[in-house]
DNA sequence: GGATTCATGTAAGAGGTTACATGATTAT
DNA sequence: ATAATCATGTAACCTCTTACATGAATCC
């Protein structure tokens, strides 16, 4: 099965928490890290549907029109379960993908953050230690690019040394 | 006009320097930063022909299939130059778009180097400026967040004044 | 004979963005 | 009255990714 964008996973951890309709999600505080627009997140929703990970029920209300209700199904379960424990594999993404997985487990109290945060830094050692191996080439722009390639990784494993202590605090983990 | 994507960009740089055909674009060392698939490089050929960046004439070879040989239009050259002038607005988008402009710039010597490195600085300050400035939610989590941000300015304007001194010393500048 | 280089595309599917479109209820 | 909140969608357009498809010339 091909992986879902961050925000599908999002979706799903919402979800985890209980039912929700589309309103529901849009209205959930996300810490700002990210707006999805409204008639987006419909097309997300019915995606998702398609894909297996989540399963509609009518509710009528009176007075109201009728609101469809999202409730994860057991492979939407899973999958997310799976998304959430793994570390994201590049530097980039964690800026979005991972602090998503992060705000997540500590919304649900999975119980998991300092092994996920332990994972991620595990992950960047190796990137580290990846840009290293690689050949390095005369060409001075392209050492600068690298340069800042190692500075990112190193602020970003510092970061995550910070975000270890946060979770070693908190008793989620 | 809508923007481009960074890609698309970089192609009408590599214009800059004369007519090409796909197949020679797709070759030209582009330090590693973008791999654009073949297939996809011609689809964004056309897409950029659409749009009047660029215009195609054939050129015929003995024992060969025709090339497609594209120039840069009047419009593109615009577009190029406008693009290349103007640092990147989102911090995520200097290891992509920003390096893109940097490596174009020195590559074709336009001798502006310099310049983009400062306002590239200048856009930074800013941002760490409007970060400081917003409103500080008692979230620990949002506040961890927020120092990973801090992190990545701070990191990306020492590197940009390393870049600066880079191209202090080239004659690019 | 087989790999690499030269040279070009099409087609299908997924996903993102934006605009358009509707309509009731509740609070000011 | 009118603005905000509740509540849902469709349609068009663009871009990206991947796979499929072809074929000559040259180098080893």
């Amino acid at each position: 099965m091909k992986d879902l964008t961050p925000q599908s996973y999002l979706i799903l951890g919402l979800l985890f928490e209980g039912r929700k309709h589309g309103y529901e999600i849009q209205k959930s505080k996300l810490l700002g890290i990210w707006g999805i627009p409204m008639s987006q997140l419909y097309n997300l929703l019915k995606r998702l549907e398609k894909k297996g990970m989540i399963q509609a029920t009518m509710a009528y209300q009176e007075n109201r029109p009728g609101k469809r209700v999202y409730a994860l199904t057991d492979e939407g379960r899973k999958s997310f379960l799976e998304w959430v424990q793994r570390p994201s594999e590049k530097i980039r993404d964690i800026r979005t993908e991972f602090l998503a997985k992060l705000y997540i487990v500590h919304r649900l109290r999975l119980g998991i953050g300092k092994r996920l945060v332990e994972e991620q830094i595990g992950m960047c050692r190796i990137r580290r230690e990846r840009l290293s191996e690689e050949a390095q080439k005369p060409d001075p722009l392209e050492g600068l690019i690298r340069e800042y390639r190692f500075s990112i990784i190193d602020v970003t494993i510092q970061w995550l040394e910070k975000c270890k202590k946060f979770f070693e605090r908190v008793a989620d983990a």
